[in-house]
DNA sequence: AAAAAGAGAATGAACGTTCATACTAAATAA
DNA sequence: TTATTTAGTATGAACGTTCATTCTCTTTTT
């Protein structure tokens, strides 16, 4: 696998520069969209960039290669990833938001982790090292975010919970949100009413702290 | 895609087709390991062949094309997951279990589905309407045994599950049992403890009916 | 006019697949 | 027994295609 970065053969000028970040965008956005349709590999250069309208040789100007690309999608989506997870956090309501981001995942939302990709991704991590330690990264920084939010949030409700406890935890809610994105792929109909007692099933039993406010079942 | 049945334009006398199908096991499990080490796409013919020890040509006698072989190996990787998922429901330790099978999943153990594979074979479902099929069939029968084995376990208990209730704990387990099949991979190292901990804490909190049977953890 | 951006044909390697040919071992003929 | 035929098994070079990438030339911008 090569750098992230883009060529920096060419000399640009401030504007010249603010274009190739557009051109860099339009490839980008073309590539995802091949990558999700067809696969990292299966998606070829010509297909790329005929989804962008440019000629193929043209983003060779843009992209040291094709690997370079590859790793562009792939940390754009750990980016767009960990962004959606923090949001997970914020209010109060985790298992409706969780129920949210199944639907977006189902849309293929770009505004959200595309979970083909994701699944393409972590395939790919098993194999090469330079993607193993990009995911482990991202990884590493959403636990830390997930494991000081259940201490923050347990310490609201008067509980204290142990590192240890808090590690796994963490654990298995990872698990959990990596779970439904397997499943947002492979259910093809899924009974939304399935899905939102599901979902609630896990959190109204791990986490009460985070509960939804509203109309709570009987368990 | 191709038809997964073997080629059938060669005649073979009755101990011929016993050379003919260790012939075909021979490819499979070059081309297992060739597609969990490169990916389906990546893995070439020429590969293959060169870890089957026989000629690229010879291989085209026992199976009409690639596709033919990748639709092979995706189906036995769900048989195989499928007898997995069996053995889950078979004694009262599901958590210790669990852990074990996370083990062999990290370990590559051809016994159990590659977790590598399982991720590919998810995403390919995403855009392969025939992989889609073959894996949504695999679900629906893991998820009739699994709705019986709760109904099952949980009237043991003088609980009464109703049908709405027991589809969701399927659907809770499913996510969290292909969740963890995701981490697998994606966890370069994890703590024995926090894995064991976060298991039990699934399982103890959820799955009463199946809990451990010695030295239960206070919550 | 100079420089940068762009197009698209050219290139060579790699791919899946096929084909003419060679090997092997059992069956038959001598 | 020893030759000859036969039919399945196996090889690896060759084929046509597709791929990522480079090169040359044209257009646009400054």
């Amino acid at each position: 696998m090569a750098r992230i970065n883009p060529v920096s053969s060419h000399k640009r000028t401030p504007q010249g520069e603010a274009r190739a970040e557009s051109q860099r965008e339009r490839i980008l956005t073309a590539a995802q969209k091949c990558f999700v349709e067809q696969g990292f590999h299966a998606a070829s250069m010509a297909n790329i960039s005929e989804t962008a309208q440019m000629s193929a040789g043209l983003i060779y100007r843009y992209f040291e290669n094709k690997d370079a690309i590859i790793l562009a999608i792939i940390d754009r989506q750990l980016q767009t990833n960990r962004a959606s997870i923090a949001l997970l956090q914020g209010g109060s309501d985790l298992a409706h938001r969780m129920q949210e981001y199944f639907i977006h995942w189902r849309r293929g939302d770009p505004s959200v982790v595309s979970p083909v990709l994701f699944l393409e991704m972590s395939a790919q991590a098993g194999r090469n090292q330079e993607i193993a330690q990009a995911m482990a990264d991202a990884d590493r920084v959403i636990g830390a975010d997930f494991h000081h939010w259940l201490l923050q949030t347990s310490l609201n409700q008067g509980q204290v919970l142990s590192e240890e406890q808090s590690l796994a935890l963490k654990f298995t809610l990872q698990c959990f949100i990596d779970g439904l994105m397997v499943r947002s792929v492979r259910e093809p109909v899924l009974d939304p009413s399935i899905l939102e007692r599901g979902i609630k099933l896990f959190i109204h039993h791990l986490f009460p702290a985070a509960e939804t406010p509203k109309h709570t079942e009987p368990s």
